[in-house]
DNA sequence: GTCTATATCAAGATAGAC
DNA sequence: GTCTATCTTGATATAGAC
C-alpha cells in the first residue's frame, strides 16, 4: 500500500470529522485496509500525523521554489513569484488544497512538536524574501499578506475568489513597484532607490 | 469559581501539552478544583472549548473596535487602527497572548463547528475594512498582512520583534498613503483619487 | 505485509453525598 | 456549587496467524 494513499485517507477523515474524532480505525477503513496494516507503516498515531505535516511542508517548499525558478530575475524575485503563483489564479485555491491545509493545521495544534518541519521551510522562505533586494519590510509584508489570506481561507473566515485576488494582488504589486532597488550595506542598513525618486 | 479562571487554566494546559493530551482532569487541577466542579460549569468538554473560542473572538472584536474608536476619522480608519494598535508596539505581542491564541487555534482544529463565533467577528472586521474608503484591495491587504504576521508568530514560524514591526508597518502605511480617497458609486465601482494624481 | 482478536487503559460523563 | 466515586466507552497498541 502506498504511503501517500494512507496520508490522503487521513486528510480526508480529518477534514470530515475534525482531528479530535479521528481514529486509526477510520483512517484505515478510508484507506481500504485494516488497522493492523496501517500500524505496520506508522507504528503510532503520532507518526502518522507527523508524516502528514512533513509532506505538506515539503510540498509547499517545492511549490514556491518552482515558482521562484519560473520568475524573472531581479529584485523582489521571491515576492513576485508568490504574487504570480499564489495570488493570481483563484482556481489554484482548490477545495482539495483547503482540506489538506486544514488537516495540517489541525495536526499542528495536535502536537506542537510537529511544527518543526514547517519551521524549517518557513525559515527558508523568509530568508529568501528578506534577501530579495527590496526595501526592508516590503517582502515581509507580501509574505505576511499571503499567509494571512491563506489562513483566512483555510479557516473559512473569508471566501477567496478571483475578485478578491484581483483586488489584493495589484495593491501588493504596487508596493513592490515602488520599492525596486536596495543595495544592502555591510552595516545591515540599506540604500533605497525608489523608482522615480530622482525624477522631480 | 470564576468562569475566566477555568478558561485561563484550560489555555495554560493546552499550551503546555497540546490539545491532544488535554483532559478535564488536567484542566480541573490546573484551576485548583475537581473534575466534578469543572463539569458543573461546562457540562461537556466541547462546551469548555467553545467558551474558549468565543471569549477569544470577543476579545479580538473589543480590541479592534477600541482601536478604531481611538483612530482619527477619514479614509482607511480601520486599516490605520490596525497598523497603529497591532503593528506598532512589539510589547503587545506578549507570550501570554501567544499562548492564548495558540490554544484557540488548537480548539478550532479540534472541532470545525467552533469556527462560528470567529467567523462572525471576522466578517465584521472585513466589512469594515472593505467599506473603509480605500482603493479596493488595499484594506484587505493590510488585514491579510496583519493576520499573516499573527499566524506566523502564533505558530512560532517567525519571531515578531520591534525590528520586524518597524520594517513592515511603514511598508503598509505607504500603501495606505498612496490610496487616500475612494468614493464608492451606486454600481459598486469606485472612483479613485490618488494623492498627487492630478499634480503631474 | 496484511489481517483478526484482544489486552489495556484512560477519559468523558453521571450519580449522589455534603 | 463543589466534591468523590464509579460507570462506560472506545481508542491505541500488541500478539500472533496467514
Amino acid at each position: 500500500m502506498d504511503r501517500d494513499k494512507m496520508l490522503d485517507a487521513a486528510e480526508a477523515v480529518i477534514a470530515r470529522q475534525g482531528i479530535a474524532n479521528v481514529t486509526l480505525d477510520a483512517v484505515a477503513s478510508e484507506a481500504g485496509m485494516s488497522k493492523g496494516g496501517l500500524l505496520h507503516h506508522f507504528p503510532t498515531k503520532d507518526d502518522l500525523v507527523e508524516a502528514l505535516v512533513t509532506r505538506c511542508a515539503e510540498n509547499w517548499r517545492t511549490y514556491y521554489m518552482d515558482a521562484h525558478a519560473k520568475t524573472a530575475e531581479g529584485p523582489g524575485r521571491m515576492a513576485r513569484a508568490l504574487l504570480d503563483h499564489c495570488l493570481t489564479d483563484a482556481e489554484k485555491w482548490t477545495e482539495q488544497l483547503r482540506r489538506s491545509s486544514a488537516s495540517v493545521f489541525a495536526a499542528l495544534a495536535w502536537n506542537s512538536r510537529l511544527i518543526q518541519p514547517m519551521r524549517a521551510v518557513y525559515g527558508d522562505l523568509h530568508r529568501r524574501v528578506a534577501e530579495d533586494g527590496l526595501r526592508p519590510g516590503v517582502g515581509e509584508a507580501v509574505v505576511a499578506a499571503t499567509d494571512g489570506l491563506w489562513l483566512d481561507w483555510v479557516l473559512g473566515l473569508v471566501p477567496v475568489n478571483q475578485d478578491l485576488l484581483d483586488r489584493v494582488r495589484p495593491a501588493l504589486e504596487g508596493l513592490l513597484a515602488r520599492s525596486k532597488v536596495v543595495r544592502p550595506t555591510r552595516k545591515g542598513r540599506a540604500v533605497v532607490k525608489r523608482a522615480g525618486a530622482r525624477r522631480r
